[in-house]
DNA sequence: AACAAAATTTAGACAAAACTAAATTTATTG
DNA sequence: CAATAAATTTAGTTTTGTCTAAATTTTGTT
């Protein structure tokens, strides 16, 4: 199978979680999830083309080929895996693992990926309520909706948060929040989207940028 | 901390482990060990001098600095730790770690190996025997001696390999000698320098070639 | 000590992946 | 529908780490 360099991973990955977002790739976005350049980003799509991985006309938006996703798609189980070991064995939290799993990501062995799932005892979501995909590529799509976007007096299980930034998910913690908590909305605030909501018996405001990206769902998933 | 590139790493790496087998470390010996051409190695210990990570003068054998040595063998306890992992969690044999180890042993992350660490219940070996470097680079030198070099009619233990290759230690596989075995050498054999041992309550002839390169003690080191 | 052989360095080239600045293409909008 | 603005590509460099071929230094041998 086909040999990627560090760079083209990583090229690849963003492509995919692009493409998973639902937005478009251009070359601008690319870069600047990447901290690259445009014109930087311009020269590996080109290479990327060469290989067979993405389809690029230029200007319009770019997707991986089924081989492209593919590539895509293990690097994320890998990822995903290792983030799950991190918490799991090692005690990471989950604002933690995420720059360690940037490097794992890129070891290759698939040996040692097909041990590792099976020592986790193969998990079907990652620490930020992701899905791994199995070793041929399939992903269980989460079950759920934005906390946003929730009803009133109901109770909700966190199933998954969709930004893995550390702020973001260090202010989860501070406000006791993780996979798995449960969540009712007490009230919702009209003037600026915000929602109060009851976690652990205490009740916080949240704002829509904080609650858009929180997905929740009647049940757990897990 | 000074951050190394990868090439940069395995250079040091490799100059390390000569001086550890007390070879000095020549431009041809590194040059072979990493499959580079004595070219390119010459520009890399320009560069690493100018880092003083080692003692260079051209044509005299190379030598680590203190920084140079502290920093190989932060390398060499990643490795190591790595290894023993894949072996007592994930159930690798010890044939099949070393090319793994060699990919993750460059991974940064001061916490992940602090954790490891903890989580394998602090190692002093790892599975082919050879010590563990502590967090500040001290190491538990292998108690021991040749097989080749032991007495006849004692009870011995294994307490280390001096060899990675896959391909011997496969041959100690297939005659069930690891890490632990208790070997009676049963007699000499002057022409060749090979021994008759007793394994398991088997008996097989060794080369000299295989026994200089297993180490055992009188009792186990662990 | 002189000379051949071996080891090492130097010189010059190349590929990968990035960059800056300039040119070009596409999109927006008055 | 021009004419700006924005996005993208192209051209030309740079850095890192490698290579080959040639020059140089050291070592070993008569
Ligand atoms: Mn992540
Ligand atoms: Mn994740
Ligand atoms: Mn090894
Ligand atoms: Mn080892």
């Amino acid at each position: 199978m086909l040999k990627l360099s560090l760079s083209e991973e990583n090229y690849l990955k963003t492509i995919y979680a692009l493409e998973e977002k639902g937005e478009p790739a251009h070359n601008q976005t690319i870069a600047q999830t990447l901290r690259n350049t445009p014109a930087s980003v311009s020269d590996m799509l080109k290479k990327l083309t060469k290989k067979g991985l993405i389809h690029y006309e230029p200007y319009k938006p770019i997707r991986l080929t089924s081989k492209g996703r593919q590539l895509a798609l293990s690097i994320v189980r890998k990822h995903r895996l290792w983030e799950t070991f991190l918490v799991k064995c090692l005690g990471f939290t989950w604002e933690e693992i995420h720059p360690v799993a940037e490097q794992l990501e890129h070891i290759e062995s698939e040996l040692l990926i097909s041990r590792l799932d099976e020592y986790l005892g193969y998990p079907k979501y990652d620490p930020h309520g992701d899905p791994i995909p199995s070793p041929d590529g399939k992903l269980q799509p989460i079950e759920g909706f934005p906390l946003s976007h929730a009803p009133i007096g109901v109770e909700l299980v966190v199933v998954a948060v969709k930004n893995d930034e550390k702020d973001f998910l260090s202010y989860l913690n501070k406000i006791n929040l993780s996979i798995g908590s449960s969540i009712v909305i007490i009230d919702k605030i009209p003037f600026d989207l915000s929602i109060e909501v009851d976690i652990n018996n205490r009740i916080i405001n949240l704002s829509h940028l904080v609650a858009s990206q929180i997905i929740v769902n009647h049940e757990s998933n897990h």
